[in-house]
DNA sequence: TTAATTATTGTAATTTGGACAATAATTTAA
DNA sequence: TTAAATTATTGTCCAAATTACAATAATTAA
């Protein structure tokens, strides 16, 4: 893998920001890195990298994404594009930023050479981020919540086998309000969920039960135009 | 009002797309050019420009609406950004592609510098297009729907006056299906519409009234959480 | 064994949505 | 002048979805 002095590009150039989304605890959770570097050095910001001469804006977001966690295959969404000509104050860079959601659970973040530290921050207790990143999160976490509403992708940051609670919480997060238990349930009856016997562990009063997406009849629903996800 | 040279700018290079869509005859329509210059000469294509280096992204979409319209003050909104490598013949381009609405008979279109010639073409009609753009305006169109059904925005396209068929077929179009009247306006029913004593003219039966958009009651509406636009 | 806690299921009332019928207002042609 | 044709507008009924809330079930801890 190679590097590039920012001097090597021109002095317009091209950056990939990549929000990495996950969930734990209840709460929707952003990953941050600690700058190493000028400017904004020691502050908190987006990963994101610029983008080299040959490269698919989507591949640059991915390899950001692989450099972080070490993860591979994971679908990028585009979220918007940033670029007010003093947003970097290096010069002009135009910022593409992507989104992707993950499992905190499955990997292990590995501080990179241009990440001093990371940590995973609840959107409901941001601090202030370097460059427009405040704005770049806000905009994009919107957008999330957008497709939570419309696209069937919570079940990428679910854990593997969830339990219906879980799933709730993720949505009462997102939407910022309290849903009636049995409503919910009656909600994502169409959804196809696979039923296992397994029980959640370690919680002191009646475990419930533990269920998984089912993609595949799901796909399949969609497909014949049997259901249209909606939240 | 000053033009640069393809090769006043590096060899990557940043350009906005700019979709404007409006409404007659039942379509929804966008405005291409016919390209007065290499590449892709005579061919078909979204109006676009490259961005000045100190020029905001908005702002440079903004020009390029202006250029072709006069219009000022529309609401931009942002589409989403493209990058393939080797999207644009002559160097690297990555273009980030606007859209706006507009009412079709507010104004007269003007064939500029770099388009030799303008038409509305409805999206059900479309031919192929230069560069990347049938797919960037596929997606464009998408967006466009998808906004269509939880903003108001309709009535950007919408004559100031309208009917409710009128009203009605923006929709059918969008959504490509037949709706049933009396449901339609059931629907609406909590959209803030001043009904006018005027009604439609120049037709073979029964006139319909005219309705327009209660902008003002409607923000209320909405800030007060009184009602959520849905269709 | 019982209290505490949360999971899960059920029920009844209300609201919404869809199919379709009835009535109203206009133009055109006889 | 009137009836037919055409589209606008409103109403009704039934089914489906939503909401609030109650009842029951399964577990842990004392």
């Amino acid at each position: 893998m190679y590097r590039i002095d920012f001097n090597d590009f021109f002095t317009s150039a091209f950056s990939v920001d990549c929000i990495l989304f996950g969930y734990s605890e209840g709460e929707i959770k952003a990953l941050l890195i600690k700058r190493a570097m000028q400017p904004f050095e020691n502050l908190w910001a987006i990963p994101g990298d610029l983008i080299y001469p040959d490269e698919d804006l989507e591949q640059a977001a991915e390899r950001v994404l692989f450099e972080l966690t070490g993860l591979n295959n994971i679908a990028m969404h585009q979220s918007q594009t940033f670029g007010k000509p003093n947003r970097h104050p290096q010069g002009r860079v135009i910022t593409i930023s992507y989104f992707a959601l993950l499992r905190i659970e499955d990997f292990e973040v590995k501080a990179s050479s241009w990440a001093g530290d990371v940590q995973w921050v609840s959107l409901k207790n941001m601090p202030d981020l370097a460059f427009d990143h405040n704005h770049i999160l806000s905009s994009t976490y919107e957008m999330l919540i957008l497709k939570l509403q419309n696209e069937a992708i919570c079940f990428d940051l679910l854990p593997e086998r969830f339990t219906l609670n879980e799933f709730q919480q993720l949505y009462e997060f997102a939407f910022d309000q309290a849903f009636d238990k049995a409503n919910f349930r009656k909600k994502i009856k169409y959804i196809p969920l696979i039923a296992h016997d397994e029980k959640q562990q370690n919680v002191k009063h009646r475990p419930a039960k533990l269920f998984s997406f089912d993609k595949v009849a799901y796909d399949l629903a969609v497909e014949q135009n049997r259901y249209t996800f909606k939240m």
